[in-house]
RNA sequence: CGGGAUGUAGCGCAGCGGUAGCGCACCUGCUUUGGGAGCAGGGGGUCGUUGGUUCAAAUCCAAUCAUCCCGACCA
């Protein structure tokens, strides 16, 4: 291809809004063009990339099994309604109706979609198992679009799902997706990480998710440190927190109020107190549409919201309004404790929501692990402008059956080996596996006869990758400060020819040097714009080719031409018929 | 949705009550041609939108929309 066919639509400046360097490098280099927030053109060198990453993705996802299959992006109601998740999905499903007011949502996931199909043909054991998979565009109205192609509106997923009579078969399926990953990130030149993940919404068990490590990264990594570790890694959100020291008990004594007028945070009591924080319990409060939910966690540690969410269950999890707060605890916000509280796990309390309409909730009452059997503990007394000292466990409150709430941070023990520390890394998801179990198939009504001709609901497994953020994540990880740097396996094109002619006769030679290059098949682009060299030394760097091909001089003196290597810089003189 | 910032030519920006400007890009001509050329000429903007204040608004005020950054969702 020619400049003069496929025009360059390089800019010397940065967009102001790109902030990150796969947003600035592909914009700046003339890959993609914002249209609105999170909406992205994908211009020809972009769609070129985009469909070697796509193609990736499809001979591997063959390769291990999997059939591809096509899904309306256009879905309806009905398919969420049946599943629970037209109302959980909330704000980040765009929907929209039909001239007959019938309500559809744009695809934000299709298992819903893919559940329906397979209800349509499957009915015995024998068509399982069975892994369909499509490249298609998804919708989330994303509360904060971000970075570029990393966090979209509009995206490209490959999503797959399987389907299977066994847990046995569902984990031989997964463990292929797994080893289909690896291939497919390996293949794009990327480095990646695979963690242990939390399902979120999507149900199910086991989970995985690949990380590309990098500083702008939205996750956090917890990982087994150095060579003696024992290989753990986890997503922060999934990490089961083990402390560096037990936690112990303070002085005994009975309980005791003291006057807290205006300290509320942790760190402001301690200050006034002189006491460790780990002595404290930190009360924090969340709720949902259906419950209102008190966790109470060591004071020197964060809540794990994920984790939270996760035993509480409903939906809308959200932190309490200071409203809600006065209410379970008779205090004002900052004042919290589990001694005193007004309210008991499992009461049912009536209250106002936002909209001032009175709703029902039931209180959930939760203690991290770390608070059980400890005494000497000091905790908001739920009386505004008071704590209370020298609280202990079975005495003052009940922490009965405690749970995992805390987050896990670097510094901690690794909770499989229990023997060395956990470091942390910021990382970028590009890819997820997921047990799904049976969520889907049970709530769509998807059964196959087993081999004794009773219906059975197959269990689920699902696989996605972002293709965009795929992109992106190649190019985080693969520039330097004149542009990106594409690995060979996904460039647009393989060189990048330079001509520089003074003459007709010149340009002439170089053109039947780009026409040989494309009858022996080579990929290849010809800037062949009136421009000075400069100009296209600089563009050539920055649209990131893997070679640079210079016909100059030397080719019309000696017939050879340079190559430069965009990643080494390193330059040789050869022959055109070396090329390949 | 909360907190912060920004909307002026394709891109980057200045102007902050008195006729709309600069650099790059673009068009024409000449000279130039191995790391973002020079000269000369030229085209292009309802100053995000709406309303207000004023003799006069890009400029002051209000509302609204959009975009970006920081927090809760996700490939």
């Amino acid at each position: 291809m020619k400049a003069s066919q496929i025009p360059l639509f390089t800019m010397k400046e940065d967009p102001k809004d790109a902030q990150v360097a796969s947003h600035r490098l592909l914009t700046r280099a003339g890959y993609i063009r914002k249209q609105a927030a999170g909406l992205y053109v994908f211009l020809p060198f972009g769609y070129e990339v985009f469909r070697k990453v796509e193609e990736i993705v499809r001979q591997e996802m063959n390769r291990f099994g999997a059939v591809e299959v096509h899904l309306p992006v256009i879905t309806p109601a009905e398919l969420w309604q049946q599943s629970g998740r037209w109302d959980i999905m909330g704000a980040e499903m765009m929907r929209m109706s039909d001239r007959h007011n019938n309500l559809f949502a744009l695809g934000p996931t299709h298992e819903e979609s893919i559940t329906w199909l397979a209800a349509q043909f499957l009915q015995s054991y024998k068509q399982l198992p069975i892994n369909l998979y499509q490249i298609g565009t998804k919708y989330r109205d994303e509360i904060r679009p971000r970075y570029g192609l990393i966090r979209c509106r509009e995206f490209t997923m490959k999503d797959a799902y399987s389907f299977h009579m066994s847990d046995e078969s569902l984990d031989e399926t997964y463990q292929k997706m797994r080893e289909a990953y690896r291939a497919i990130f390996e293949r794009c030149g990327l480095a990646t990480i695979a963690v242990e993940a939390d399902s979120g919404n999507m149900g199910g068990s086991g989970s995985e998710e690949f990380m590309v490590a990098s500083e702008i990264g939205e996750e956090t990594l917890l990982l087994c440190e150095n060579e003696r570790g024992c290989g753990y890694r986890s997503n922060q959100e999934k990490t089961p927190f083990v402390p560096r020291e037990v936690y112990h008990s303070g002085e005994p004594s009975p309980p005791q109020l003291v006057e807290t007028p205006t300290q509320k945070t942790i760190e402001e009591v301690t200050t006034l107190l002189q006491q460790d924080p780990t002595l404290f319990i930190k009360t924090v409060i969340y709720e949902t549409d259906e419950s209102v939910i008190l966790a109470f966690i060591p004071g020197d540690r964060d809540l794990s919201e994920v984790k939270l969410k996760n035993i509480a269950g409903g939906t809308n999890f959200a932190m309490a309004s200071a409203e809600t707060i006065r209410a379970v605890t008779g205090a004002e916000p900052g004042f919290a404790g589990p001694a005193n509280l007004p309210v008991k796990d499992g009461e049912k309390i009536q209250m106002k929501n936002a909209a001032a309409q009175r709703v029902t909730k039931t209180v959930q009452i939760f203690f991290d692990h770390n608070i059980k059997n400890r005494g000497g503990l000091i905790s908001g007394a739920n009386k505004t402008g008071f704590h209370l000292k020298g609280l202990t466990d079975g005495r003052d409150f009940q922490s009965g059956e405690t749970k995992d709430l805390v987050n896990a941070q670097a510094g901690d023990i690794c909770p499989r080996c229990r023997e060395q520390r956990l470091k942390s890394t910021k990382g970028i998801e590009v890819g997820h596996i997921f047990k799904l179990g049976r969520k889907y198939t049970q709530s769509m009504g998807l059964t196959v006869l087993d081999q004794n001709g009773k219906p059975f609901v197959p269990t689920m497994g699902c696989y996605g990758i972002g293709i965009g953020r795929t992109v992106a994540t190649v190019v985080e990880q693969n520039h330097d400060e004149k542009g990106i740097i594409w690995p060979e396996s996904i460039s647009a094109y393989k060189y990048y020819l330079i001509g520089i002619s003074k003459t007709a006769e010149e340009k002439a030679l170089i053109e039947v040097l780009y026409q040989n290059m494309i009858d022996r098949g080579l990929s290849v682009y010809y800037d062949d714009r009136d421009e000075r060299p400069g100009v296209k030394f600089n563009d050539a760097d920055l649209v990131g080719f893997p070679w640079q091909v210079v016909a100059g001089k030397t080719y019309f003196e000696k017939g050879l031409i340079e190559l430069k290597n965009r990643r080494t810089g390193e330059k040789t003189e050869v022959k055109p018929q070396e090329l390949n």
